[in-house]
DNA sequence: CGTCAGAAAATAGTATTATCATATGATACG
DNA sequence: CGTATCATATGATAATACTATTTTCTGACG
């Protein structure tokens, strides 16, 4: 019934080769090899014309990465100005560097505009609107991973979509949008989560409860269950392996997290009270 | 004391002939001219050269703004694509259109991320993060505006950052690069609030509030405070003069007013609980 | 005779090169 | 010490060839 809409493109296309140096430069930028001060490697290196690269920096310079300005040339900008919110640069983000404080920071901001929108949506959802998300939740049933079926993906893609449904039917676009960002940028996180055994079904009776409490149109209720249901996630993030990556998943911390204060790459230390 | 910054340079220059093309088209879609099904006007009209028109079309994409491909041309894309948290497309946004809708969904997007905000400042603020805070504050005593000196702009500036210095102060970067967001498109209201008399006078005894909750480091109390202090401003919102601009927008259209339709920028009738 | 597959054509963006203009930082000269 | 000049990197335009994708045409097969 509905159009599929060719899975919506998420960041810039890569395909070009403009958009590959776009990416590649992204990266770079993100990572930190290029610091806020200075160059921005506009030739030599890249065997490509020099109106690709000239597009390229017009798509960094958009998302507030870089400056150009004559004769001093191209610039990365300083972090400030950066549309961190951009989802390529997010994306380029989470590509490089260690996740930890940012997945932290991710979390966080769920925390706190997750119960919000769950209350909007008690309050202002449509019929649609709940038809939508009662989908989405049927949907984490039937996916359910097991000790079978390994395959998290359908789960979490249902899970998604269940918290992306209840942001829009809260009917604030802004907020929307900004749950959209940063629901693409967990949904690796959430990949992990589910993964450790018998937390996705865990996890279903309070989505159930939210969804209950949207439909009886009890808005503090509903934020009541996002908050216990998102606390529960927040709790988890702490106990993901670092970095599943090439094969040094050691599952560290087995003692006792709370004490294990790391952070990791945060440039200051700051009084986080846990 | 500070750098000054340069006055940080908010969105895409247009200085150069295709950033003046961008911000064009950029105005355009989003106030509804150029729909999100067809087309971009993509030469023709504009005395430019398809370069320069290139540039322009590349930036825009970087926005999520439109999409090109080869032989369908370049479309305007669906709405949900667009970053609206990107600076450029929320200026553009609140550039056309009733900024009425617009502007509830920002401050019911303060009403959720600030006083969380203000909690976690108090849980995390360092010394200059304070200092920062209080700064602001002074400034806004200040520059309190009277019945003599009507200028509320240094008086908007100071309060911007002292919101700004709370946000930040909370360690979290995405929150805080939201709320810049917001900020950078709530600057408009707020000289407008501000400009209601008395009104910048009342609004300090709760910027103090929060602000000794902060110092004080009592997280519930930043967070009550600052709730107070912004549901003050959220009622505020429904008195501002509406469109003091150039006064064409006639309602001329007395025969056919339902069929018109015109609804503002939603697609569908919401129950909204005002 | 109709339907589907594959080839060819048409089209719009993509990429490269070349040339000139302009702004700005640095340097040298008065 | 101020100003003029020069060097340089981006800004702008134009000409040209390439590439990818949609559409259409054609032909074969059922």
């Amino acid at each position: 019934m509905m159009v599929r809409a060719r899975a919506s493109q998420a960041g810039y296309p890569s395909r070009n080769l403009h958009g590959q140096i776009v990416h590649a430069i992204g990266r770079q930028i993100l990572r930190g090899d290029l610091r806020p001060g200075e160059p921005v490697p506009v030739q030599r290196d890249l065997p490509a014309s020099r109106t690709a690269l000239r597009e390229a920096i017009k798509v960094l310079a958009a998302k507030g990465l870089v400056e150009t300005r004559p004769k001093t040339g191209t610039r990365v900008r300083t972090r400030e100005a950066w549309n961190l919110l951009d989802p390529d640069v997010l994306a380029w983000r989470q590509a490089g560097a260690p996740p930890r404080p940012f997945l932290r920071s991710l979390t966080e901001v769920r925390n706190i505009i997750e119960p919000a929108a769950a209350a909007l949506a008690a309050k202002r959802a449509r019929a649609a609107d709940i038809a939508a998300i009662e989908r989405a939740y049927r949907d984490m049933e039937a996916a359910m991973p097991t000790e079978a079926v390994a395959d998290v993906t359908p789960f979490v893609e249902a899970d998604t979509r269940f918290h992306a449904a209840i942001l829009q039917a809260g009917g604030n676009d802004i907020l929307e949008q900004m749950s959209r960002v940063v629901y693409a940028a967990l949904r690796v996180s959430l990949e992990a989560t589910s993964r450790i055994p018998g937390s996705a079904r865990a996890s279903l009776p309070r989505h159930r409860a939210v969804l209950d409490a949207i439909r009886a149109r009890k808005p503090r209720r509903a934020a009541e269950a996002m908050q216990r249901l998102v606390h529960r996630i927040a709790r988890k993030v702490d106990v993901i392996p670092r970095r599943v990556g090439r094969g040094n998943l050691r599952h560290v911390e087995t003692k006792d997290t709370k004490s294990k204060r790391r952070n990791d790459s945060t440039v200051k230390p700051r009084p986080t009270s846990s």
